[in-house]
DNA sequence: TGAATAGTGTCTTTCAGACAATATGCC
DNA sequence: GGCATATTGTCTGAAAGACACTATTCA
């Protein structure tokens, strides 16, 4: 069976095509993102997801990629595409549509800049966030949900860690993530189950207290269980 | 700490926006998809997923639901946003970025309808594709894994059936996407226990053997366990 | 009565979760 | 020696997986 069904043409403009990145690490305990506080309209002195447009040449994740090297000048960091947002009114200007990516960084000093449209860039707790501009807020809730959802079933903690860790170091990356308490014993025997992990003869240096065995992830790339 | 970084001007041309969509049944049973063959260039006379241009007042997902209607003529069928697609090359005439979605509609007769840039529609086993043009490839492989996995955790394969069924077709279901046989006993035991279904009283009309007990989802919509 | 599918129970193993005491290094 | 964190094992309940026979209807 065969019907002929009217064409939709090319639309006279294409929409505009953005890439925005959450960065994520863990500073103080606490899960945090990246923001930038916008120094033009629309939104002007919200804050907002950093992002830019995909340049002719490169592709989503490249453009991904670069936006996290020029907002927290690193590279070679765990980065997936979380999903695309278009709402035909998300932005007042045009009709925007933007891929968002999430990155993950160890929790170690990371530079933060500001772009020439942004007045500032800062961390903020997920949990004490500031209004945010366009739909924006949107996007974060569904980068959190991801990332409790990958986190129970993959390896990504490795990319919230420097190399070596100590286990209590990676048990408060799954609690500030999940958002609860997780049992001691259970969380070691579990995680040193997956065989994922492998100890280093290394010792922290810790304060005044039992010293803690240092780990590391046998492959520092994501692997899912289950 | 604070830098200034270069902008990155919006680009002289946006790129153009398709959506793309993977239309799924269980035919035959095998899990099918519907597929276009192309009827101008690029890739003419190859095998396509259905899609086209998001249009200036629709989101995403409503241009999504806009080509299953126009493609298989059903509403109201399961629809998620699968992922992005964005290479520069992957499209030879323009730059081109292809927001994929996924369809799920139920077994029954669903008569697809040949668009105009499309010589002819079909449905084809997953198992048994023809060489598809772009990379459509890619994309119909990123679905049958999200598909396996979210039915591995959700209840998304009521999409898949009419109302009522044999709890022996809901395993077919199961067993076409996931590529492998299942126990009958385990199988009921589990999926009964999700407490996601009910027994109607009626049975079917079969054949030569004992009529089976018909089921229905207590809520036809995803609900997610584990 | 034969063909075809429906329907059902036990055992074993594995995993998750509740739960508390001892060990070690540093000051 | 006191403090702060590290490290370790048992028990119980739930769920997954292996496994085979009886029931029912129709032709």
């Amino acid at each position: 069976m065969m019907a002929i069904r009217s064409p939709q043409p090319a639309p006279a403009q294409n929409p505009a095509v953005t890439v925005d990145v959450l960065v994520f690490t863990i500073r103080e305990d606490a899960l945090q993102v990246a923001l930038i506080k916008r120094g033009i309209e629309p939104f002007k002195g919200s804050w907002a997801i950093p992002g830019g447009f995909v340049l002719p040449h490169e592709s989503l994740e490249e453009a991904a990629a670069r936006e996290v090297r020029e907002e927290a000048g690193v590279t070679d960091v765990f980065l997936e595409q979380l999903y695309t947002f278009g709402r035909p009114d998300r932005d007042p200007r045009c009709r925007t549509i933007t891929v968002a990516y999430y990155a993950l960084v160890p929790s170690v000093h990371i530079h933060l800049s500001a772009s020439t449209d942004a007045a500032e860039a800062s961390w903020f707790p997920v949990k004490r966030l500031p209004p945010l501009a366009f739909d924006h807020a949107d996007i974060l809730q569904t980068a959190l949900e991801r990332l409790k959802s990958k986190l129970e079933y993959s390896s990504i903690a490795y990319a919230l860690l420097p190399e070596r860790f100590r286990l209590s170091e990676l048990q408060k990356v799954y609690e500030v993530i999940l958002d609860r308490k997780l049992d001691k014993r259970n969380f070691r025997k579990r995680i040193l189950s997956l065989d994922l992990l492998e100890a280093t003869d290394q010792v922290d240096a810790g304060g005044a207290h039992r010293p803690a065995r240092l780990y590391r992830f046998k492959e520092r790339r994501i692997v899912s269980f289950d």
